[in-house]
Formats: C-alpha cells, sequence, structure tokens
DNA sequence: TAAATATGTGAGATCGATCTCACAATCAGC
DNA sequence: GCTGATTGTGAGATCGATCTCACATATTTA
C-alpha cells in the first residue's frame, strides 16, 4: 500500500496523451510538442505523479541502492563512514541498504547473495576475510561496480579506500620503544581481518627494526568490541611479567583496554603506557588523554562513495586504490620507561 | 549487470514445462506433479537460479525493504538500535535501508518522500519533531505499516517503543537535589524533538515538587553531537553564578559536557555534578565515573522490529504502545553539596 | 512540385514473476 | 458408461515505465 496508485497511465489520461508521449514528457527525450508537453507536466503536477522506481528497476535491471557492509555498524568508525557515504549518495538521489557482516565470512557471503537479487547498483564493502574473497572476485568479474574499504583483497579488482595501518602501527610502536618501552602487549583483532595482518605487520615490524624479539605471549587477539577487549585485556596482564605498554588496534578495543586495565587497578600510564589505533571521540577526557593514531574517518566515506557513483555513470578506468597516511597524536597515556 | 540472468523462463525452458508450471513447482502452490516439481527443482538448481525481488515487487507491490530513519546514526543509541533491527529483519528476510534525517524535518519529509517510490514495505522511524507531522500521520493514514521509537508523535496511529523520558529526568534531578544541588543546570537538545520535551518535563516536575523555581539561564539548548555540546556547556558555566550541578538529555551531550568542563577547568564532582541521561562505554572509565539514567537500548530495536515485521505479516490490532522504564546507576559524578 | 527530412504521436513489446482462466486428463461414484 | 469432481498444465494478462517501430503531418531542400 505504500503507493497511492497514480501512474503514468492516469497522467497520460488526464493529459490526453498516450502513455509514450507522457513518459517522453516527463523524462524530457525524443519530440514532443511543447504544448502537449506542458500539458502532461500540469497533469503529473496536479495528481501528485512520482515515477515507480520498481518498475524502472526492472526494465534498467537497477535500483537506485547502494549496499554497504561493514564489519559492524556499532563501532563509530564505521558509523560515521556510514553517514558520509549516505549524504553523497542522497546527492545523487541514491539510497543506502546498510547490512552488516558482523565479522563472519558466510553472513557476509549470504548477505551479498541475497542483495544481488535485489539488483542493487553497487557495493561499498569492508571485506571481513583477507583471503576468503571468492565471492567477491566474483561480484565483481560480473560488473557489478565495489569498492572495498578499509580493507582490501588480493585479488579483487576494483577501487579501494584504505589507510596505512602498517605505517601507523609502526609509529605507535616506534614511539613506545622511543619511551624506553620493550615489554609491549599487543591487542589486535581476528588475523582473518586485513587490517588485522598490516597492524600486526607494523607491530613486528617497529619490533624487529629495534632489535626486539617478538614474544607471542604478548599477542592477544579478541573481537572488536568493548567487551571482549575487556577480557582480553585482563587474559594479557594477568602474568607476572607483564607487559610495560599497550598498542590496541582499534577504538572499542582501545576502550575495552582502558575499562580492563582499570578493573585490575592498574593505571595509566604509571603501571602500563597505552597506544590505540582509531581516535574517538572521549579519548581526550580520560584521565590521561589517551595516545592514538588518528586515521581521515571523515575523508574515507565521502571518497568511497564518489568513487562508487563515478563507476555508476559508467567511468570506465583501471582500479583505483587510495590509502591515507595516518598521524600520532600524541597525549598522556604513554610514560618513559626507566630501567629499574 | 546486478543479475546473470537467469529467469524463470530460462527454468522452466530447462524443465519443459511452461513459466506458469515452474511458478507453481517453485513457490509450491496449486497442483503440480511430482515428477515435473522435481525437473523443476532441479533445473533451478542446476542454473542457479534466483527470484528476481524487483519483478517479484512490480507485482506485490512491495520490497522486501523496511526503511529506518534516525535523528543521526552516529549516535551510539541508534547505532544499536539500527543493528538489532538488522539482525530482526534480516531473519524474515528483509532488509534494511537507513537514511538519517540529521534532525531536519524537511530531510525527514524529502527522505519519507522519495522512500515512498521505492515501494518499501514500512518504517521504522523517530520523528525529529513532535508536531509537524503530517507527513507521518499521512504516511500511516494510506496503510504504510510505521513504528516510532524514542519518540512518539501525538496525532499518529501507529505502534511506538518509547522510554519513560520525564521519569528517568525526574529521578536524575530528584536524585541532585537529594544531595543538595539547587542551581542544576540542563543540557537539552531542541525543543522539537519529543525526548527533549519530556525530559525537560521531568526536570522542570522534579524542581517543582522540591519548591525550586526554574531559572531559564541555568537551561542550554545545543544539537546532540559531541562538539556543539561543549560549546553549549562552556557557554553555561561561564557565568559568575554557575550551576552547581548538571543534567544532559544524551550521552553525546554528557560526553560534550565532560570535555567542556575539563577545558574550564571545573572538575568533576568537586566544582560540579553531572548526572548524564543514556548510558555508555566508558561512562565507567572516566574519572569519576558519570551517574547515569540507563535506557534499555538493547530492547527497543528488536522489538520495534517485531512489532513492524507483525504488521507486515498483516496483523490488525489496536496500536500497540510500549514504554520502557529507565534506571538510574549511581556511579561517582555527584556529590553532596555543602552549605557554604 | 516532388522528394527528403524533421517533428509529433500512439500501438504494442519488453523487463520477470505470478495469477487467472481455459482446457485436458484422470478418477470416483452411481 | 456417464456425470462430476480432482489433478495437472499452458496461454495470456498483469504490475508500471520505457523503448522501438510505424505512421502521420510539417517543413525543407533540390
Amino acid at each position: 500500500m505504500a503507493q497511492k496508485g497514480i501512474t503514468l497511465k492516469d497522467v497520460a489520461a488526464a493529459a490526453n496523451v498516450s502513455r509514450a508521449t507522457a513518459a517522453r514528457a516527463l523524462n524530457s527525450y525524443g519530440y514532443v510538442g511543447d504544448g502537449t508537453a506542458l500539458r502532461v507536466l500540469e497533469a503529473a503536477e496536479k495528481l501528485g505523479y512520482r515515477a515507480n522506481l520498481v518498475a524502472q528497476a526492472l526494465r534498467s535491471g537497477q535500483l537506485p541502492i547502494v549496499g554497504f557492509i561493514p564489519g559492524d555498524i556499532q563501532n563509530p568508525f564505521f558509523a560515521r563512514i556510514a553517514h558520509d557515504i549516505e549524504t553523497e549518495l542522497r546527492r545523487h538521489r541514491h539510497n543506502l541498504l546498510i547490512a552488516s557482516s558482523e565479522e563472519n565470512v558466510e553472513q557476509e557471503k549470504e548477505l551479498l547473495e541475497s542483495l544481488r537479487s535485489l539488483s542493487i547498483r553497487g557495493f561499498i564493502l569492508a571485506p571481513t576475510s583477507a583471503t576468503d574473497s571468492q565471492h567477491i572476485v566474483q561480484l565483481a568479474r560480473e560488473g557489478t561496480p565495489v569498492v572495498l574499504i578499509d580493507r582490501v583483497v588480493k585479488e579483487v579488482h576494483c577501487d579501494s579506500v584504505i589507510v596505512d595501518n602498517e605505517g601507523g602501527a609502526r609509529e605507535a610502536v616506534d614511539y613506545l620503544v622511543a619511551n624506553g618501552h620493550e615489554r609491549i602487549g599487543l591487542l589486535r583483532d581476528e588475523s582473518r581481518i586485513f587490517t588485522a595482518q598490516e597492524r600486526f605487520a607494523g607491530y613486528q615490524n617497529s619490533l624487529e627494526s629495534h632489535g626486539i624479539a617478538l614474544d607471542a605471549s604478548l599477542v592477544s587477539v579478541s573481537r572488536s568490541t568493548v567487551e571482549h577487549a575487556i577480557e582480553a585485556t585482563i587474559r594479557l596482564f594477568s602474568r607476572g611479567d607483564r607487559p610495560t605498554a599497550l598498542f590496541t588496534v582499534d577504538s572499542l578495543m582501545t576502550q575495552g583496554a582502558l575499562l580492563g586495565l582499570r578493573s585490575m587497578g592498574l593505571s595509566i600510564p604509571q603501571d602500563v603506557s597505552l597506544v590505540g589505533f582509531d581516535d574517538f571521540n572521549l579519548a581526550t577526557f580520560t584521565d590521561p588523554q589517551i595516545t592514538v593514531i588518528a586515521q581521515p574517518t571523515s575523508e574515507i566515506g565521502a571518497l568511497a562513495a564518489k568513487m562508487l557513483l563515478e563507476r555508476l555513470a559508467g567511468k570506465k578506468l583501471a582500479p583505483r586504490h587510495t590509502r591515507f597516511p595516518t598521524r600520532l597524536i600524541v597525549r598522556g597515556s604513554v610514560s618513559r620507561l626507566h630501567r629499574r
């Protein structure tokens, strides 16, 4: 009952022309007499005619809808991106359908599969697995425009927008090392996820370049939620020779680490130094303020949407890959470690 | 190019039957011979047939899509609700289209208007205005299922899920008064918004019941973002006789207040006591932990989705209105005020 | 003035799935 | 063996917008 039921036919009847002519007048193509066109437009106006997008889609094969599949819409990082994508799409009369993969490859596959039958025009996707990607390859190969954000997948040929995860992580750990830390814990998410891999690589590379051996027992894996990160943090710091510093790979984990450490009575930065990847609202309120690697979150969504819209408009180019730099924001959560 | 193009016709041809019979076999209705049905099913399987939802929608007039129009998808409150709605919808093979009103009535109207031509099945809506609501009345009257969340609009007859805003706000202010505060500031959002009205009423009623006169200069209005709330807070506390306590009406504002107060060198709870409406992740990390009025956020989305799905299934009942209770969580951001 | 082109319009096909209707067969009951 | 129900199937219409084609008139051009 969504539609009042004023169709092109009604408009045509009111204007005393055929459907074909009405369509020409409304979409201004082909030959239409001036007077006729005016009559049609007036009739449409008076009746409150709105084209049925579903009918248009059946002919054209495409609904003016773009799908966005983030790992988790509750993560402020993705929420911000969703907002920016939607704003950009609206400018071009497209709508945004959001379905979260919940960081589950199977769910991601099912979503893609089911959205496909909706004749959605294109996808903006944060693939949950860097390797299990045949479904995405397949999608891109069929010609559906796809833009990957935050995470890429090697074999897929499409536009992508990511950040310098390795460099950012390296900078974070370099900074901790420069402050005298050697036992540096890592709170990361599952290794299937592209950003986790890259940030881990940054962690490794930094340690290696400083001649510090990687200690696997200092690395804790957790899902990216505050609750899971609290647990993982407690696990990591429940040992005798606990780390003197911690690097967390996203803002929800940073918040989990804050809460976990507090619950253990460990204070920052006296007992533990902390650097988090991805800035967040309250990072400057906590005491101390949290030192972070900031990403240009506000640019990712808008750029991805623009890229996708260009593809939808038919632009044929080689895939474009944008990688934004990150930025270390030094606040107060890292202390200089003095040898004891 | 979203569709590989395997249509019912292809399946019918492969199974050597007519389209009508193929449809009957696939959707199991009417009479179909056992052998025939099997042939059709096998052919569909082999070809990888997926029904074109757009074509189905053209006939039925409805796409399996539900629209969600929150005030701001970046507000964790709405993000959580969006997540829960989506999870529930997916169970019933429906998709979620999210478009933010950005707390702008005109945008809300345009969105509704444009989504209408998409033949969306129903809406879950947090109306940005408690009074400017003809567009929603109209929508509901036409028979489109609508569920209002977080905010209601008087004239609209449809299901709704909200919380006890007045009671929650009253409890917050009662608590401050019980701790000796009389000059209690209010950081609220625009009065057009339903929750702002109700929470303001709770603030008023509490003061009145304690014989405290309402001082309009203690009330600061701001948009519901961290940035705007910082400014509003600073404005409110830049006066000589500043409030001894502050009540903020949502979690982004609470965070803004925290940052604003800190930037002014005011500490909580020594200089200012604080109670916020809506709990948030870091409320227990900040020092002190923040006392809040918690809402059952995790129940709202799921319930709203269920209600909507029932309506979509054709359930005809009088509109149901659920109002969840709130809960005061006492932490450490309120101090007992001693007369000076 | 005849031929060629430009302009305006409508009838009907199309997109894909589904539904109505007509028409066969098969089977039961009398 | 005949009527009437039961079962099975296909032809064609339908949803709404758009596009192709054919067919008119007008207007140029040779």
